[in-house]
DNA sequence: ACATTAAATTTAA
DNA sequence: TTAAATTTAATGT
């Protein structure tokens, strides 16, 4: 994403966050921008019976929300820590400024948005469908989708089973059986309880 | 075909 | 050594 001296130029700093802790909570204004050094972090949301739906995992080199940064909104989630992460913060103005004084990173800038609501998209169609192995799949594809080796089961999934039924709205019950059926179909190999894809 | 509930077992913090 | 994750099974929609 954005060069990290580039960022420190600006002012921004860096923060480090532990498993479990909230960068920030739903409903808060967005006041800085976020770029993930190294890490994961997930954007989650509780539906009215408190069972959790994950919107995205972010990880290195990916920021936290910017769009927010770009409209006068709060926050629609929360950014909890899932892998002790560091993060460069920049306040929203010097953000601004930087923006304004760089129209290349700018113009990266809509392009990291575009390609984020892209996925979007492609994740909304597969998470629509009403068979589980064409959502577990869809999730599958896209997180391996920015793995250097496409080759099969070359792709250690870095997800729970847990985590699985939160992005697809699907139960842990569930996921485990539709993932044991795709290593039936040789989709993917689980090896010591790590999905292999 | 998937959810729900419950219970057992394994693993990680 | 608790809490969380994984798994199996019975039953419900």
């Amino acid at each position: 994403m954005i060069p990290e001296n580039l960022l420190l130029s600006y002012g921004a700093e860096y923060e480090t966050f532990s498993r479990g802790e909230i960068i920030f909570d739903e409903g808060e204004t967005p006041k800085c921008y976020y770029q993930i050094i190294s890490g994961r972090i997930k954007l989650n949301h509780y539906n009215e019976a408190g069972k959790e739906l994950i919107l995205a995992i972010l990880e290195p080199g990916l920021s936290v929300c910017e769009l927010l940064l770009f409209i006068d909104k709060k926050y629609p989630v929360n950014a909890v820590v899932i892998e002790e992460s560091t993060v460069l913060k920049l306040p929203k103005a010097d953000f601004m400024k930087m923006m304004d004084e760089h129209p290349n990173i700018s113009k990266d800038m809509n392009k990291f948005l575009s390609e984020r609501l892209y996925h979007k998209f492609m994740m909304l169609e597969n998470n629509s469908s009403l068979h589980a192995e064409v959502r577990i799949k869809g999730v599958l594809d896209y997180h391996k989708s920015f793995s250097p080796d496409q080759s099969n089961y070359s792709y250690e999934v870095p997800l729970t089973r847990q985590q699985l039924a939160s992005i697809t709205g699907l139960r842990v019950e569930t996921v485990i059986r539709t993932i044991k059926n795709l290593e039936k179909q040789e989709v993917l190999k689980i090896i010591n309880r790590n999905i292999h894809y």
